[in-house]
DNA sequence: TAGCGCCATGGACTAAGGTCTGAACATGCA
DNA sequence: TGCATGTTCAGACCTTAGTCCATGGCGCTA
């Protein structure tokens, strides 16, 4: 059987955090505090050491970053639920921690006595995950059914769409690139009909968003 | 004379945060927390009633945020230092803060002692900024010297360009707000000339960028 | 090797964008 | 009252953008 008490890793490379969620669940029954991690890379080595029931993983750290992290804990420790930590996170990569394994989402705002319930939860085989941050990856996942346009473009036509995207006018993006107007309003033509555009002016915003999200 | 002990008092809507820093100052000598706030409004209330030393403000709340709350104490309680505390923020809230009357900024990755250290100091008068915010700030106060061509523009043209920043036509344009599409030619005419701008596709990037910065 | 997709180009044409000049009307300020 | 500024429109004119059609070279693969 196993313990009476639930083993916690608390991961979080800010001091004083980790050191808040330490001491209010260390206050709850059940519930043990194992051990601490302020970095991937110590809770890693941690978790196949001590082989804990539950670890709380924040999202951001620098280094190996919670989502990384949480990938090398769930292939070395199969037994152990993953709770992820997070302020209000990029829902790439809350998609990313969930293909990591992890289960449960809690904003880090949270209470203790909230925290406590989805550890337990989360031990209990249970999933849980914070209102605001289920809306955030419903909307990554609609977002990752679309594929994106940008990959049906050559790579001359991505090239050229960027030079449209820093405001060239055909004649300047054919100097640029040694090549004939005629040739870039041929590409250009190619590019408005992939992206499903009516102009040049809304390929630019296209590029410039693109170029702004994957930089 | 003050007493031995300098007070202390923290808000934060995080209460896993907020636990934290009470619990880390608390084992600092010399300091002591005398009151715990989980919003803006609150803050300023105990701050009344209990005169602290110091605040512990973080800057990001529902609510009030920090920089109002920061102006809110500051006025009621001259005497009271405000530490303000930030993940990484936004640079015009950082200048917002500074011009409320905090002068210390710290991150909330640091140690418990590191930010005993800074309470000490904001106590004894002294301004204590975390270099990565510091370097944040001197952005923003660069940018703030720069005016912003989009003042110069009327409201008619900041209407018409916020449109050509979505992609329409002049024509669209025209029939959009019943005007003539000669009539919107002028303006585009004026907007590329005030911002300095020379084609349509640069104006719809700066109207996209400004949107962004300014939404 | 024949076919396919990407790259490059030209000609001819239409649509849209942009400049210049000029002008009417309203508002508000000196 | 007069003058400046913002808004609205028009005609003439030129430039840029975008479409359609056709050609040819290059490399890959069925």
């Amino acid at each position: 059987m196993m313990s009476e008490f639930l083993s916690v890793l608390v991961v979080d490379d800010h001091p004083l955090f980790r050191q808040g969620v330490v001491h209010s669940l260390s206050a709850e029954p059940g519930l043990a505090v194992v051990g601490e991690a302020a970095s991937g890379e110590a809770a890693l080595k941690l978790a196949q050491e001590l082989m804990p029931d539950i670890v709380l993983l924040d999202i951001s750290m620098p280094g190996w970053d919670g989502i990384v992290t949480a990938e090398r804990i769930a292939t070395a420790c199969p037994a152990t639920a993953i709770v992820m930590l997070t302020v209000s996170e990029d829902p790439d990569k809350l998609l990313g921690a969930f293909k990591a394994g992890a289960r449960s989402y809690v904003l880090k705002g949270v209470s203790a006595h909230e925290l406590a319930r989805v550890v337990r939860a989360a031990a209990a085989g249970d999933s849980y995950v914070s209102p605001s941050i289920a809306s955030e990856m419903l909307i990554a996942l609609t977002r990752e059914k679309a594929p994106d346009p940008l990959q049906e473009l050559t790579a001359r036509e991505r090239e050229i769409l960027r030079l449209i995207g820093t405001g060239l006018t055909n004649r300047e993006i054919g100097l640029r690139l040694a090549l004939s107007e005629k040739t870039i309003k041929h590409y250009v033509t190619n590019i408005l009909q992939k992206l499903q555009v009516r102009s040049r002016v809304e390929a630019a915003l296209y590029a410039a968003r693109s170029m702004r999200d994957a930089p």
